[in-house]
DNA sequence: GTTAATTTATGATCCAGATCATACTTAAAT
DNA sequence: ATTTAAGTATGATCTGGATCATAAATTAAC
């Protein structure tokens, strides 16, 4: 796994603390982030301050390269939401291992294709279905990594970030999805059924 | 460039005529689809009928890796909006050409991060904006391909399909934007200024 | 274990943009 | 050159979800 690799090749972690801001948008891509423990959250600010989470990537994943690839400068903040040990890869080392490793390269091909799926799914939810459409749909694509009768760590602001919905609007939805059996609630946690 | 490396190795290409359906959503993809000529775009559509345009492509680009790389069945349609010459790549020659050329590898790495910028730019605008600044980021970004006094070619309802808004919302908005002397309207086609 | 900070909860009001309806203009088809 | 279809235009009404306000329940911090 990538992460090892880097580590048996001397590249070494940096710390982020809780709220650390590791890039904002304007910046200019130097480099690409590998994390090794913890989680960060991606997210689009508009003129009024209201977030939007175009992500969330946790240990073993990356981020960062697309605006390396194109040469673009960021569009998001990436925000450490925990402590993260996060390895930090030049943007010549990265084009580097992408040249000597086809696979990592493979790898990366696939990785990019999932978060196309992602945004387009999101987008079709967000440009054609009305609020309890897309809260189904994205509580649906997060219960895809958990158990039956396990909880969703999300909350609801989380949620509200992630379809541009307000708070309230999804508390609403999770109540009434509730009552329609689709879903658990113990003590404000989404459990799944 | 590829298509001539394709048609180099005897690909042939296939017709399709304005219209036609290339894939449907719920299908397994088996193939990557190289434009020759022609155009199409691709849609997603929703239980009321109504299309969200997740991209439209022309000559020389190619669609549908995605879904094929990450083995998961289409979540759109793509339709010739123009009769179109097609060439159809087998999912397991694909892979081989990404083996033995590591260079289109690279390239392909770089149009998904294109398009995922471009899917990011349009999820943070569809979650957070309003009708007038979508709009007007949409038509930024269709102006950059676009000469100074030159027309769009694109209409209202694309417009409307792109952003999730109704034609006549885009219609109303292009009008006070021209107003605005934002753009210019010449016989209802939108000049850039 | 107590205080502070988040998160969840619920009602009341408001408004941007959808919807409906109808007409005009431009481009395409025959 | 006409008919037909597609696209643009504009007013009137309606509504889903935003916004505002206020409070209760959890969780985190000290």
């Amino acid at each position: 796994m990538t992460i090892k690799y880097l580590l048996d090749n001397n590249f070494k972690p940096s710390l982020y603390k809780k709220g650390d801001v590791i890039y904002e948008p304007g910046a200019y891509p130097r480099a690409v982030y590998f994390i090794k423990s913890g989680k960060v959250r991606m997210v689009t600010v508009n003129d009024d301050g209201k977030e939007f989470i175009q992500g969330i990537f946790k240990a073993n994943e990356y981020f960062g390269e697309p605006a390396l690839l194109v040469n673009k400068s960021y569009l998001a903040y990436t925000i450490a939401t925990q402590d993260s040990e996060i390895i930090v890869v030049k943007g010549e080392d990265f084009l580097k291992m992408l040249k000597e490793h086809p696979d990592f390269s493979m790898k990366l091909i696939q990785t990019l294709s999932h978060r196309l799926f992602y945004k387009s799914m999101m987008l079709e939810e967000l440009a054609n279905e009305h609020a309890e459409h897309r809260i189904r749909t994205l509580i649906a694509y997060l219960f895809k990594d958990v158990e039956h009768s396990q909880e969703l760590k999300v909350t609801r602001q989380q949620l509200a970030d992630m379809s541009g919905l307000r708070v309230e609007t999804v508390i609403r939805i999770i109540k009434k999805l509730s009552d329609q059996k689709e879903l658990k609630l113990l003590r404000g946690k989404i459990i799944r059924i």
